[in-house]
DNA sequence: GCATATTGTTAAAGAATTAAACAAAATAGT
DNA sequence: ACTATTTTGTTTAATTCTTTAACAATATGC
């Protein structure tokens, strides 16, 4: 039940009721193709001639070819079946990280045109868009076949303003109200550029996914635990974004107000318990009150190599582990408790971990949640194999085609 | 941008852009009344032939009613101004309290028709909804004039499963498991029964309350101190409830995981820190860390007497005041970086002492949010006064027929 | 080879918004 | 007092979309 905005709102005009099934048209496409039109009519629940209508529009467009036709039913006249054409477009991923920057090209349903490729990060921002410029350039030139491209997606672990495309704050980057907009639009003049915090990406990632294995959930938090922890909510298919685009901050939730010094300023944050610099450190015993326990063995030393001992069978690993597992079950408790999200999506090196932590994060969270169907709230691993900061950038591009219109 | 869910959506069929407006209608004159078809014309940027059309419907289905004609205007004819027509339905609502229950009735735009009235809160359910019952009754008979009832809201302080109309948790009730949907529907067949959890129902009372002097925001938190917290969150004009309608409830978010010991079963949460029994506790110097610290003088002796005291010069209650305050503003920073809202509302008993707390409560915001204007979110006080749980009861029955419409 | 079934298109009907013309009512200016 | 102008609200016709119904195309079963 929502309320319409009496400030804000959208009048339905003659083109308001085609605008919509057009969209749910082509979200119905992607999701079951390859689809005939007869289907489409009966999953509307309308009849086919509307159905001849919209796709008529949509072919004129380009949005959507007609293939093969099928041969599924016993009898009767074959159908014939309807796909996105995504081919005609394409767009540019990018995932900026502390040590270095990956790009990926997709079509319009985020299949991979070519390998990812990837360039060390320079701290320097002008450098390093210098340097981004010029690849993203070689990107398009190797794949001039296509049309063209649709959008550029860049995803940024740190807080972003993202009508000015800025990156207001970025730790791990030590970026400090940085302009990417500007210089790269000036660059791709035609192409639009996204910018987004990567944990809200992740989230778009998943609730854009199209994957027919796992039921896509409308209500959704993806968890990504790194350097920093990044969260994305979803709620009724939406991203949930704030004033300032900093909703879903849950990694500075306090896990105790006096506790451990957290690199936002505060003191016993989430993140400052579960980090991987935190995990690490916990391992050699660094003591994790200083404000700056980096070292040169918990440079070198990650979590995956943590991992690999805790394996190897090193109790002093394993604990590590277990702990950094009791405090990430701890904050996800809050999360549930806050969100009440169909399924939470974990992402991060630790994840790989996951069969070792399992128990000890299921445990912290029944400890917190209020009741005792919220402590089974799903999750599911999202393993750094499926990209999910890439698959984001390129949701950023690739979704506003296929979102609901604003209606009311 | 909003995904359709290709399991769950709603074809546009001809009459959606009609059902569309008529809302938005609905919803302007709701907002503006007095206001002319021309004005609505204006508004809503189309022409003034659509809004009679609607208006005429609007006439005929008893929604809308004709009054005085205006004369704002220095030339021309003079508009004919539309009013909802409220009086021809009223709504009941219910607001349980561990002491007390609270009711009020009131027109379809919420003016209250009669004076609020209350009786005991009997622990017993049953012996509880009997006199419910005979109260309501009463309530329509002595209105009988009025042609019918639109609807009953009922506001609980604790979990409520909103389908099965079940009161699943209610610790300051003693309540479990509640069935009151089931006895009340029997006993007022053709009456709708709605049943919301109170901190929700306060957030409803804010988004869809028709006050002139304060801008409605789309995105809000009410936080309710009370015996206990509660928390409902707005978000784009939708009350978020969550897959098992729990989200919200940030009122167990820990402060400290090892800390005072709360009435859910865990440690540290907010709650436990800031609940009126907290802060009178607090001021008798009792032991917090004891499961069960009430006793005859934290019974008989209120947050209300512990401002008055306050104010009265003693030292030891503005100190503890102040330890409140600052706790309070530390779990609302919590919700500031989770949640971004636009505005927050702030009720319960200590609000009455917010110009003796307001700088701890804000300087303690300050400490935790992440970016400064996070820390300047706005908060509004609402005054026992204004009876936002009735107005959220309120609001349960009267809204739906203003919402938008489910399209896409 | 004919009945049946299914797909997709086309033509006409129905229902909504939109544009344009018009009647009603009030004021300003001469 | 009278006319021009302005504004409101209605009516008529045009336009655009959904919906219904009919139909052509194409396959299978008997």
């Amino acid at each position: 039940m929502r309320k319409i905005n009496p400030r804000s709102f959208k009048t339905a005009t003659r083109g308001t009721s085609r605008e919509i099934n057009r969209q749910i048209a082509l979200t119905l496409i992607r999701a079951h193709q390859p689809v005939s039109r007869a289907d489409l009519a009966r999953l509307m629940e309308t009849n086919r001639a509307n159905i001849t209508f919209l796709i008529n529009d949509l072919l004129a467009e380009g949005l959507v070819r007609e293939g093969a036709t099928g041969n599924d039913a016993k009898r009767g006249r074959r159908p014939t079946f309807l796909y996105l054409d995504s081919q005609q477009k394409c767009a540019v991923a990018i995932d900026v990280r502390a040590t270095r920057t990956y790009l990926m090209m997709t079509d319009m349903i985020g299949q991979q045109i070519e390998n990812i490729s990837s360039f060390p990060t320079e701290p320097d921002p002008e450098k390093f868009i210098a340097t981004l410029v010029r690849i993203i350039r070689q990107l398009l030139e190797n794949n001039r076949e296509i049309a063209g491209c649709e959008g550029i997606g860049i995803v940024v672990p740190g807080m972003t303003d993202i009508k000015t495309g800025r990156v207001l704050h970025a730790p791990t980057l030590g970026w400090q109200n940085v302009d990417l907009l500007t210089p790269l639009r000036k660059e791709f003049e035609d192409i639009p550029i996204h910018i987004e915090n990567s944990g809200k990406a992740c989230a778009l990632s998943q609730i854009w996914a199209t994957r027919s294995d796992v039921h896509a959930h409308n209500d959704l938090v993806f968890v990504s635990v790194s350097d920093g922890v990044g969260v994305g909510v979803v709620i009724g298919g939406e991203l949930i974004r704030g004033r300032h685009n900093t909703a879903g901050e849950f990694g500075h939730l306090p896990l105790a107000i006096d506790g451990l010094p957290c690199s936002c300023g505060a003191n016993g944050c989430w993140e400052a318990y579960i980090s991987n610099l935190a995990t690490v450190s916990r391992y050699f015993g660094k003591n994790l009150a200083q404000r700056r326990p980096r070292a040169l063995e918990t440079a070198n030393f990650t979590v995956e190599d943590l991992i690999g001992k805790a394996r190897a069978g090193d109790a002093k690993a394993l604990a590590a582990l277990h702990l950094t597992a009791r405090y990430l079950g701890l904050g996800l408790a809050s999360i549930i408790n806050a969100i009440d999200p169909s399924q939470i999506y974990l992402g991060g090196e630790i994840t790989e971990a996951w069969d070792l932590i399992e128990p000890q994060v299921r445990d912290a969270i029944m400890e917190r949640t209020l009741i005792r169907d919220l402590g089974a709230t799903p999750i599911r691993i999202v393993p750094a194999i499926e990209y999910p900061r890439l698959r984001g950038a390129v949701a950023l591009v690739t979704a506003p085609a296929f979102a609901a219109p604003k209606v009311a």
